[in-house]
DNA sequence: AATGAATGAGTTTTCATTCAT
DNA sequence: TATGAATGAAAACTCATTCAT
């Protein structure tokens, strides 16, 4: 597992060359995802880089090569999650043309498929555990991610709302009540249940759903 | 397990150490309000327990006067929030004997009033940050918190199911979705403001009754 | 227990103010006493104060009263124990005119019985195991209680050996080689058994004594 | 249990690191010596780690870095200097085949050589200090190394015996009190000269064995 | 590039000592 | 006198960071 025991079989320079290119390349990202386990888990201020080093299988020093500090490495997780998140949510977004209500279904299903239940959810949690040792980070995460996300919900609720679909309301109230469950959702993955024991994710989004569109539709309108 | 238990030997006479003994008696809540506070803001190992003692006013010797450990005063830093909310949640389920709809506004209501507008509202993002940390802690605040509140409101849908005031539905799951608005409000207040920005908790929440409302109506059954 | 609680009731004048004296002048053996145990049991660096307090039944304010530092009631329960094992060795020593080897089992026997089996058989290991933390009171124990106890032996040897009883031989050596069994048995009271598991201390003073008697004896002197 | 077993990955090439190494192999029982010093000099709780790493040549963290505790080095200390000590004990064991007294004189003078007169001549007055503090090394040490010495002079004594060389005794009794001025020869070098200001340890043990030899032989041997 | 031994500043924890009552 | 709450200096212990190899 140690990268220096490739030296010694390094016959072909070619391709000892490329071997370490691409360890040079991966090795951050290996310990970024050490890092990400880690800090969800503990915390950063009790995260050691010790065990963040054992769990991407280098020593401490190598850590040291990639990333100045342990703040730099903690801002390098976070960015790098949200960087994913936001390519994440680049896709959903591509031109989705349906009715509103299918939009918001999508986004959310699309919200758990591809962030929701993957490692970047743990980013949330990071996010909310450390905002306030880390206000730049919260700043930077809530106008990189959140305001977009927002954007995506503003977005569908607003061409509802124009078509008739829903009933007008207070579209950045609802915004964050339709976030809500979504955040506990991932939130929960890495503390305690709060929400949702016996409750399967895909359940749970369903009735959060049904509910919202039900909430969302205009007095009267129903099938 | 309160520290506040030490009034053994209160011989002396009670008007001479009077001074002292209130001093004595308020410390622990003092300490435990000052703990609240710093734990919140900055988690449980960034917080330095000389940081604790300055903001309660007293040295750090002192502290260990009424808290053998760190970890014992952050035990019971959350164990008297949770005795408080309890409380607070035990008054509100006070006999409410109006329609369901009514029973379930009252409910929010007083949540954000007794809890979520005050400082035992940090209790909740403490948990979910620190729960893997003290995973006692999160069994202790999921059987004797969560289900606490979960019992409530189910009652509150079963009720309004039963009556036909509400259509049928997962009722775990909707718990979860109701919870969780309300569970972000009160971490948005200690962390990055995650959802309503511009929001009043006030707006907010009436935006969240509503569409809850409506969702929750059966089809059809509309004023 | 507490002496202020004898305030009220103190009616008679005289009765209130020997109580109170007789107290006062009490208080002090108790600390000793207490300070003997714990310093004995645990060294001087591992006993806490609170302990000791404690231990005697008053309040660590007290003690102070009492004494001005730790290390002034440690110098004060050495002192005692050694005042104490002083005018135990002289009422030995006066006038023992029989045979030497009679002089020489008491002084055995005596030791045994006054100081040995005694509390003060502690101050021993204390001073063993304190002397390089307090030379002076080690250089004083040297002085004012060792080199007593080697003259007494140092008489009985001589007398012996003057008399023709005892054969010739290196005195101080020999006082020394006297005495160790004797503080081994002291020592090993309060730590480890080190000699003697299941060997009563008086038959192993007894074989002490016997060996020593046939070692003294001159060459060819037998019964 | 020593940490010198740290020994794992030496995959790195064996000249390159070899200064490093050797400090490394060196450091735990560098640590152990200068903590064997200071421990028997002060006692466990008045010995700093602080003055320890620095005897040692290294920091304080260094020091955690072969042992992690306080108690832990001081275990290490102990167990180190037994271990030591029953190696030179079994070298003098080898067989023994001279009349009983020669193998006596053998023990007394060889235990002098290489325990009584080194370092490890500490152990013995650690153990006595702290043995109530430590009460798990005070029992390993009296089935490891004192059973062991007893043995020795047990097989001894009861040789001499059988061959009629000494009369018939309180076997055990009699080891204890051949033992007892050993260890108080090689306490008293570590806390006040208790026995033998003036007195030279060869002159010391001389007159001890000589004593002994007369006080053994059978009534009427005599040369 | 990679290692891991070494460091020392920073934290938790202890406890002799003080002092208002 | 007696108390015991409060203190703060000192000690054990941790861990991010450095650097020789």
């Amino acid at each position: 597992m140690h990268p220096t025991a490739h030296h010694e079989s390094s016959s072909t320079a070619s391709g000892a060359a490329s071997t370490r290119r691409r360890r040079k390349d991966a090795r951050p990202s290996e310990l970024l995802a050490a890092g990400l386990e880690l800090f969800v888990d503990r915390g950063f201020a009790a995260t050691r880089l010790d065990d963040v080093a054992r769990r991407a299988g280098v020593s401490k020093g190598t850590l040291y090569l990639y990333f100045p500090s342990k703040e730099a490495l903690f801002k390098a997780v976070i960015e790098d999650g949200m960087v994913a998140a936001l390519l994440a949510a680049e896709e959903r977004m591509a031109a989705h043309q349906g009715p509103a209500a299918e939009l918001l279904h999508d986004l959310l299903l699309g919200w758990w498929q591809q962030i929701g239940s993957t490692a970047l959810a743990g980013v949330s949690k990071l996010i909310i555990s450390e905002a306030r040792n880390f206000p730049e980070i919260a700043d930077y995460y809530r106008e990189r991610v959140i305001s977009r996300g927002r954007a995506l919900l503003r977005q569908a609720l607003e061409r509802g709302i124009d078509s008739g679909e829903f009933r007008p309301l207070h579209v950045e109230a609802a915004i964050d009540v339709i976030i809500a469950p979504l955040l506990m959702l991932a939130i929960s993955r890495f503390s305690l249940r709060l929400c949702g024991h016996e409750v399967s994710p895909e359940a749970y989004l369903e009735t959060h759903f049904e509910l919202l569109l039900r909430g969302l539709r205009p007095a009267g309108d129903h099938p």
